[in-house]
DNA sequence: AACTGAGTCAACCGCGGGAAA
DNA sequence: ATTTCCCGCGGTTGACTCAGT
């Protein structure tokens, strides 16, 4: 192993490059290829390092111009599996350079991300940010209350937003860290206990039954408009992504019968993800209702079973009188499930450690 | 008109991997 | 087996532009 001698020991000035010197490299390289980018500066007469001005701006299959929506998309979904691997990324981006990426996500896609309430590197929600969002809510709703409603009735809507917002940053935490479900008091469960719905979701997932009528978390009652609208905007449309066919392959030879009964459904689309170590794949069954299946002990040859994330530890009681959590055979999505699912080409299937 | 701060992006720096000697 | 060299990569810097004051 060994670094290359930088420009000044190698002879080589730094600085901009002038249209003349990019004539002569572009020139060369037309006629000639690259070749060693090391011997390149004395063929083609520049006195510059070549490869970087070449390979980030004067290439010609080079894409100038703004990023479109569907590239920043895709920058975001790969992102969020690849980190910063922009070589990487840029892999799947024609006519756009590690560095164009690079700077585009640090310049624009990082500060949208961290405005819309998500870790960058994560792709996750910020917990600081909700653990001051119950402060903000109420700050939001505080005119409205004091114009519109007795103390009393003030007191109680304040003390269900908390919860709610209590129960929801549960949700919104990745499955593997050790956020727990703040120990709630007996009379925010009771303010709990008394809601229609606890708490809502515009999705629903159905892990093994996916039976549209069990979820855990049913319908919106709240009145309040869903903070969480602005997160489900950049997320991946599942419906646009296709599996892989040997992906498909890989999950329908290893499924088990009832699994596989079950996900027969014409329109099925899956998305195959590596999330914390462990392969699942998702599939769409209705707009709102979803299949996710985890292959068994992390082994290729393992089957592909339902997935079941656990519930939250909050007693049925305070979760939701209206559909109370059996615990067995459903889960929730809130919008951490969505930065987790994310996706993942074939190609990237084998660059995730 | 002058200054300032934010945004942008090309270019630089230094590390690690791998091929060659 | 070890050393040297080359290349690619990701992080960072700094020059430049532009809008706001």
């Amino acid at each position: 192993m060994g670094r290359s001698p930088c420009c000044d020991e190698i002879g080589l000035k730094k600085g901009p490059w002038t249209p003349e010197e990019d004539q002569k490299l572009v020139k060369y390289i037309q006629k000639h290829g690259h070749g060693s980018w090391r011997a390149l500066p004395k063929l083609a007469d520049v006195e510059k390092s070549c490869r970087l001005r070449w390979t980030n701006y004067l290439r010609p299959d080079i894409k100038r111009g703004k990023f479109t929506a569907e590239e920043e998309q895709t920058i975001l979904n790969l992102h969020a599996i690849l980190g910063n691997k922009w070589s990487a990324i840029a892999n799947h981006l024609p006519g756009r350079t590690d560095n164009e990426i690079k700077n585009f996500w640090n310049t624009h896609l990082k500060k949208k991300l961290i405005q819309m309430g998500f870790d960058p590197m994560t792709h996750r929600p910020r917990t600081d940010i909700f653990s001051s969002l119950p402060h903000l809510i109420a700050l939001a709703n505080l005119k409205e209350l004091v114009e519109n409603h007795s103390w009393e009735e003030q007191a109680v809507r304040l003390q269900t937003e908390v919860a709610k917002l209590h129960y929801l940053q549960y949700l919104l935490q990745p499955p593997n860290n050790n956020f727990s479900m703040p120990n709630l008091d007996m009379d925010t469960l009771n303010v709990l206990n008394s809601l229609p719905s606890a708490f809502s979701t515009k999705d629903h997932i159905h892990t093994h039954t996916h039976n549209p009528n069990n979820p855990v978390l049913n319908s919106s009652s709240l009145d309040s408009p869903n903070p969480f609208d602005s997160i489900h905007d950049h997320l991946p449309d599942l419906k646009s992504i296709e599996l892989q066919t040997n992906l498909i392959s890989k999950v329908n030879n290893n499924n088990n019968e009832n699994i596989s009964n079950n996900n027969n459904d014409d329109d099925n689309i899956g998305v195959v993800t590596n999330i914390h170590g462990q392969d699942q794949v998702v599939y769409q069954h209705q707009p709102c209702e979803f299949t996710v299946l985890t292959q068994g002990e992390n082994s290729p040859t393992s089957p592909w079973l339902p997935s079941s994330p656990s519930p939250p530890p909050v007693t049925a009681t305070a979760a939701t009188s209206s559909a109370p959590l059996d615990g067995s055979t459903t889960s929730t999505t809130p919008s951490s499930f969505w930065a987790d699912h994310l996706l993942l080409e074939d190609s990237l299937f084998h660059d995730i450690p």
